[in-house]
DNA sequence: GTCTATATGTTGATAGAC
DNA sequence: GTCTATCAACATATAGAC
């Protein structure tokens, strides 16, 4: 018999899957009952709002990048960090042609909402850019802040022209430029 | 008193700033009704339904696009067209801050739909890309395709960024970056 | 061609039995 | 805590008078 907090869990697993899929707003709280298997009525008692739900599937993926950098910064090298990232990245790339990019497309589109949940959707990509801005800053460069907006601008531009043009290989390009740019920095 | 293709125009012009501004999902007939002045009964008169309406939206973005393009070739050097297509770019940096890139975000919510009009919008980004790479081409470049995906890219990926961040700064950083660097090539 | 009134379906959210 | 049944609001789209 599962616990309350695996139906919750379940629940946000669903929603943060499908609002990636097929978008906030075309998911309705019925095709995430489906997809969960919890039924209809009894979401509410675990998320009163369908904008309460997201704003959990965001910090579950505030958490996600969190302990991904985490991962990353158990290599002493911040190059090697950079790297690293963008091999992960690679292993997502079907995906992200698929879907788009999961931060950056919700962003978008939350976005548009004016909610106080769209500044914690553009809190995601706050925390990206502060990090690999960090790895910038600890390599010693001048100007960390523009090679962070460099290299996140990229990467996220990379996502939405790889989702446009539904071919990875725009991905792959796109990391083999940002490899060969890193290692001449 | 209004020709029928007045009303037409009117409403492709209210539905792309409202698509834009709001996003394709959140903007009711009723708001297009609204802001165009046409009676809600009326749209449909014009457009069977409000897939047909964006798909108008995106023929005249289309052709808005088209016309910049053939603007831009007035221009001798393909150099200097690109800086003009910079210079373009950072006069709607306002817009773009407040609500991201007009083509862009479309193409993101619109590509979640998995209706026929998404393959149209993806076309925007084509056609994009493809002028770019014919002026990377045009400067002699053995690598065209390579450098018109990290101009767009580039370009997508900091109209996303500054929007998240609500910050036009991002938009000029982006542009002083992107100049250096055509500079340099 | 124009516009009011409305049909029809879906949505997010709730009530209340269990 | 769980789940069925349902409400009220809103959506797109249509019917039909003018």
């Amino acid at each position: 018999m599962p616990r309350t907090s695996d139906k919750k869990e379940k629940l946000v697993e669903s929603a943060g899957k499908l609002f990636h899929q097929v978008g906030f707003n075309q998911t309705s709280i019925a095709d995430i009952a489906e997809d969960s298997g919890v039924p209809l009525g009894n979401i509410h008692y675990y998320f009163k709002t369908k904008v309460d739900l997201v704003a959990e599937v965001l910090n579950s993926r505030k958490e996600a990048i969190e302990s991904w950098f985490e991962e990353l910064e158990k290599l002493p090298k911040p190059k090697d960090r950079l790297i690293k990232m963008l091999g992960d990245l690679e292993g997502m790339k079907h995906k992200v042609v698929k879907y788009g990019c999961p931060v950056g497309s919700l962003c978008q589109e939350l976005d548009k909402e004016r909610m106080p949940v769209s500044r914690q959707a553009d809190g995601l990509i706050k925390i990206q850019l502060k990090w690999v801005t960090g790895q910038f800053r600890e390599l010693g460069k001048q100007n960390p802040e523009d090679l962070g907006l460099q290299w996140m601008s990229s990467i996220h531009g990379t996502a939405l022209l790889a989702n446009a043009l539904k071919d990875p290989k725009v991905i792959d390009r796109g990391i083999v430029r940002l490899k060969s740019w890193l290692k001449e920095l």
